[in-house]
Parts: structure tokens; C-alpha cells; sequence
DNA sequence: CGGGACTTTGATGTAACTCAAAAATTGTGG
DNA sequence: CCACAATTTTTGAGTTACATCAAAGTCCCG
């Protein structure tokens, strides 16, 4: 279990006034997947309400069951969304990076948060009021509907989850989640997965125990599959991991 | 496996001018959720361009695949909507009943189906045009609204399936199952519970196999839980089954 | 009353979990 | 920068929930 002293742990206010940071082009909204579809003065008007910050690892930015009034636009870093299951085991739902929008759902619903989102890497974020959205949503039907798009996108993923750990075993769960993770995330200068995970967290994704990961890991690299250094994971034979995890497109 | 010798399984147009059925009050679109918001003119302009036709149980309203240019609601009876996945073997992502629509999302995303709709207790659907639609999306945000809390509302469900499969044993997943039936369907005159699955059906919404499901159901009977008659369940005991599935609220 | 689809029961194998304890890594304060 | 504490990772052993395979029994419906 983890036990991060941040701050953001203890009281969220304070971290946004610690962290304010200037609307720099390094919180660059056209860079937004979803507001791709917005004019320039739309984009302008959510410029000067927005709110942008700084946030270190382990910071939370809003908490499964918190009520929130607006949503965060990644513009740099990682973002891990997790609901608490049993026994307060994690279940990692996505992660969020560059361009992506996180939280929306819940103020679209009027219902409070229904995932974690924790830092999982140093990252600028932008924090859009539930105010603003609705404003942009009235105006414009194509914003709207990107939005719904992107929701859509959302289930059919989830939709794909649940065939995928009702179907598949841990072993080709684990192989499909390190080609999901190499497809989503960079590769370092080292062509090692840049996003760096717990073996514990890969669990988490995985749906299973950590032990259960550990051993699967040692198994695909005596197989040649992949490379280990620590959390670094280098993928080898993209191919070999391809066909365990019975993955077709 | 299954072979319905069933129009809709070789020639779904065909079915729908046999099956066409007059606008009756039998179809009425105001008791469709989504379109709650609607204003009486907007109800009006579907209702004249909608289709509505009745269906058999074992009738394929889409599958799995296919383009679809339109969206169906369900105005009595019950379509089952799955997911083919390894070997064939299918993970139903819902039911849907009366008042639900189904099939918004891809013309939403502009994709193909991503489930098959399969009737599986006789039906009135109406089907409405993606051109029908978008015209209302356009003209209404409030029902645009509507429509992006349907479907933030299915990804919370799938998102809540997702760590249920991974977190869970089957045997919790299997109480949790016939509970949920419980609350979404009525029972019959008989207290039973009012949705008739076959075991395999069971099997492929709890994610386990057929045989797993029937030695618990065997458990669950003896243990007074439940009462079995052929595919009809009773339950008996409500208490014990949510203290088994692990449920809080 | 015969045949196809479902259901049930039994026997067996194994993937994956759990618990426990050692090894390695990371972080921290003096 | 080192030593010590705290996590995290790894390995091992034992257990079990669940899948699979096979065969018999039951239910319909024409």
C-alpha cells in the first residue's frame, strides 16, 4: 500500500495556489484533442478562465466519490486513473497524457467523481470550470458532439476491457497491456517504454496479483520477448508478444 | 452454439417489411429516456420518419460489424447486447429494455457496430434515422446533453464491470448478477424473476463457464438463496445473495 | 416418439492466488 | 555521502477456484 505525504493528499486548494503557474505556450489548449473542433475565439475565451498548474508525482488531482465543478486537460506528463476496488486494490482504468481531457464525465452526469486521478509524472495541467464547458457545449453542436465522440470512444474501450479480462488469461492480459503500452507512450533514447509502472500497477491494469506479474515478466524475458532493468521494459519481439496476447488488428 | 433459423439472421431488410407494424401507441417515443427533453414538436417530426416493426425472440436487429445508419428503440421486450469474443464465445454488455435506445453510439462515432443486438423476448422497436438524429443534436443541446449522459452513464457501468470481473470471484459475480436482474427486471406473477436466460446466458454475462454457473446456482439452492425451476430463479433469500456478491449500496 | 438443444454431474488438470520470507532497490535524514 | 528505514521486487511452497472434457440425463416441439 502507499502512503504518499503530497500535499495534494491533505487539502487540493492549497497545492493549486502553491503550483499556479503561468499560461504558458506550455499549456497550449489547441493542443486539447477535444477542442480540436472549437474556433479561435472559443479557445480564447477558455484561456482566460482556466486555471493551469504544475503538479510532481504522487499528486492526486481529484478522488474516486469527490465532488468536482470542472475538469483538467493534460497538456505534459501522466496521469493515472484508478477506481478503489476491494480490499482498497487498485484498478487502473487509463492513463491520461498530453492532449487528453479527464474528469468531463463527471460534471456531464452532475455526479461526483467516479475515478481517482493521481500524477504519475511531472505534468502541467489546465483546470476548466463546469461553467465554461456548459457555455462551449450550448454554443456549439460540433463541440458537442466531439465531446459525445469522445465519450462513446471511452465506452467502446471499456467495452473492450471487460471481453478482454472475461476472456483472456493473465498471461495474454500481460502481453497485450506492454504492446498497449508501447502503441500509447513513447519510447525512451534506450527504446525502452518511457512510462515507468510498479509491478504492481502493471497488476492493477492486468487484474491481477503482483506476484502473479512478476513471474509472467521473468517468463517473457527467458523467452527473449522482452528486456528488464529495474521498471524499465524494453519490448523485443513485438511479434511473439502479439500472438500470446491473441491480439488480431 | 446456436443456429436461429430466424429471416433476421439471413436478411435483415427483408424482416423489417414483413415485420413492419403501424405507428401505434404501442411505439410511443415519449416514453423513450433520451427522449424525455424533447419539446412536442421535436417528438412529432421522429415520430413521422421513424420505423417501427415487431420482432420475434432469436431476431438480429444489427451485428457485430455492420454499418448501421440508424439507432433503435425499444418499446417493449427485451434485446440482449454482446460482444463475440475468443472461440465465438459472447460477453453480453447489456439488456435493453423498454424506454432504452441502442445503437447511438456508433452512428455517434461513426463507426461500425461494436455488439451484436440479438431479441431475445418478443419486441416493438423503432427504428430512427442517423440523419433524424443528428438533426435534433443540432437543433437541441439540452437533448444533446441527454445523449452525453447516456452514454457517460454506460461508461460508468462498464468501467464498474471492469473491476467487478477483475476483483471478484465468480460465485460473487453470480449473486451480484441475479441481484442486478432482480432491480432491472419485474417479476412475473409468480415472484420469479422475470427475464428467462439459459445458463450459458448466465455464464457469458458473469464471464465464466456454463458449467461453473450451474454447480453455483446448485449452491446457491441449497443454501436457500434461491429457488429453481428449470430457467425460471427466484430469489429467496436477497440478504445473503448481496452479502455474498459483496455489494455496498 | 424421436432428435436437437439445453442441463446436469463427475473426474481431472492447472492457472493463478495467497502467505511468507529473503533480496534488492529506493528514499531519507543526519 | 553514508547508513538505515521503507518500499518494492523476487522466489518458494502450498492451496484452490475454476476451466475443460466427457457422458448421461432432461426437456421440448414438431
Amino acid at each position: 500500500m502507499h502512503f504518499y505525504h503530497n500535499f495534494a493528499e491533505t487539502d487540493n486548494e492549497i497545492v493549486k495556489i502553491i503550483n499556479k503557474i503561468p499560461n504558458s505556450q506550455q499549456c497550449d489548449l489547441r493542443k486539447i484533442e477535444a477542442f480540436k473542433r472549437l474556433k479561435p475565439d472559443e479557445i480564447e475565451m477558455l484561456a482566460e478562465e482556466r486555471y493551469c498548474s504544475y503538479h510532481n508525482k504522487g499528486a492526486i488531482l481529484y478522488r474516486e466519490g469527490n465532488r468536482i465543478n470542472g475538469f483538467y486537460c493534460i497538456h505534459k506528463g501522466i496521469v493515472k486513473l484508478f477506481k478503489t476496488g476491494i480490499n482498497g486494490k487498485e484498478q487502473i482504468i487509463k492513463f491520461a497524457k498530453q492532449g487528453d481531457i479527464i474528469g468531463y464525465r463527471s460534471i456531464v452526469s452532475h455526479e461526483n467523481a467516479c475515478t481517482t486521478a493521481r500524477i504519475i509524472q511531472e505534468s502541467y495541467v489546465s483546470f476548466i470550470s463546469s461553467h465554461s464547458l456548459m457555455t462551449l457545449v450550448k454554443a456549439n453542436y460540433i463541440f458537442s458532439l466531439a465531446l459525445m465522440q469522445l465519450a462513446c470512444k471511452e465506452l467502446d474501450e471499456a467495452n473492450n476491457t471487460i471481453i478482454k479480462i472475461a476472456q483472456k488469461t493473465v498471461k495474454e492480459r500481460l502481453a497485450e497491456v506492454l504492446i498497449l503500452l508501447k502503441r500509447d507512450f513513447e519510447l525512451d533514447n534506450k527504446q525502452n517504454l518511457q512510462i515507468s509502472l510498479t509491478r504492481e500497477e502493471l497488476a492493477n491494469m492486468v487484474g491481477t496479483a503482483t506476484e502473479s506479474v512478476i513471474r509472467l515478466l521473468a517468463d517473457f524475458k527467458a523467452n527473449g520477448y522482452i528486456a528488464l532493468d529495474g521498471r524499465k521494459i524494453r519490448i523485443i519481439d513485438e511479434k511473439a508478444l502479439l500472438k500470446l496476447g491473441k491480439i488480431n488488428d
